[in-house]
DNA sequence: AAAACATATATGTTAAAGCGAATATATTCT
DNA sequence: AGAATATATTCGCTTTAACATATATGTTTT
């Protein structure tokens, strides 16, 4: 009858159940992140992130956007209203967290070091961090409060 | 700093990520219920439904009641706002299912029915379903909007 | 105290998730 | 076209989760 399962239920938490995952989440809140940005911030080796991403977009909890090389991951809203409702407070409770702030706070210096590490040396950066520094640093106050 | 782990997030979701957990969790939407309710609802066995239970105890999500023999279930309100909304929207959302909904009718069903099945037959009922006849239908109108 | 009952836990097995390493695909650069 | 780059997928292995069956615990009844 009513709103049945746009996803399923146990696929959507399953998705939201792992930790390089919720990293993951975190990383995406404010912007769509390419790929080499993840590999870089979390430390991990880009089959396990590209996998993880799989789950996630299987979930239909990201969208992913080609841009020449690169790939640009995006959270999605889902269509179901209850979801969209669980899917924002978890990322309200990733940005709670210490951990989840310590990994942004390095994404945020990944994107703005003068000299970026030569894994993500040209790599396209997240337009939260693109323009100036003054972005950057408000951005940080915002978050750490 | 802010808001740390009241418990993980990993282990929180995984609660979530399993269907006889879900069927739990939507069975115990309005009141606390005693296990052999679920036994009998959901048609599995015993250990299961009792082991998938310690689960949702361990992950912070329902605390037990004993009463004589029979241990009532009922679903708790997590301290952290966040897990607290993340979890009134998941059981909104399973109230949405059909699936849940028959679960629901069944339980409704066992509740109220003249003459019990064996094996709840001495069992306590759930308040909602206590009183009289009225209540039972006016909760299932409500259910099935 | 023994039997009956409701529930919980332990045990061994099976299925699934996650991982690293290797490889494939897609795109750009030369 | 061939090399280089960014990302995705496959494969074999290890770890973890779920299950059924058997057994233990706690409570009530007789």
């Amino acid at each position: 009858m009513s709103g049945d399962f746009l996803f399923d239920m146990e696929t959507f938490f399953m998705a939201l159940a792992d930790k390089t995952r919720l990293r993951l989440l975190n990383l995406l809140r404010e912007d769509e992140i390419c790929v080499c940005f993840f590999t870089e911030v979390l430390g991990e080796s880009q089959p396990k992130i590209s996998r993880h991403l799989a789950y996630l977009r299987n979930a239909g909890i990201v969208e992913a956007r080609r841009d020449g090389k690169w790939m640009h991951y995006r959270i999605v809203v889902p269509e179901n209203p209850f979801a969209a409702e669980v899917l924002e407070y978890t990322l309200r409770w990733l940005a709670s967290q210490t951990a989840m702030q310590r990994d942004y706070q390095n994404l945020a210096a990944a994107c703005c070091a003068p000299t970026a590490p030569v894994t993500i040396m040209r790599a396209p950066k997240p337009d939260t961090f693109v323009e100036t520094n003054m972005n950057y640093t408000q951005e940080l106050e915002t978050y750490l409060l």
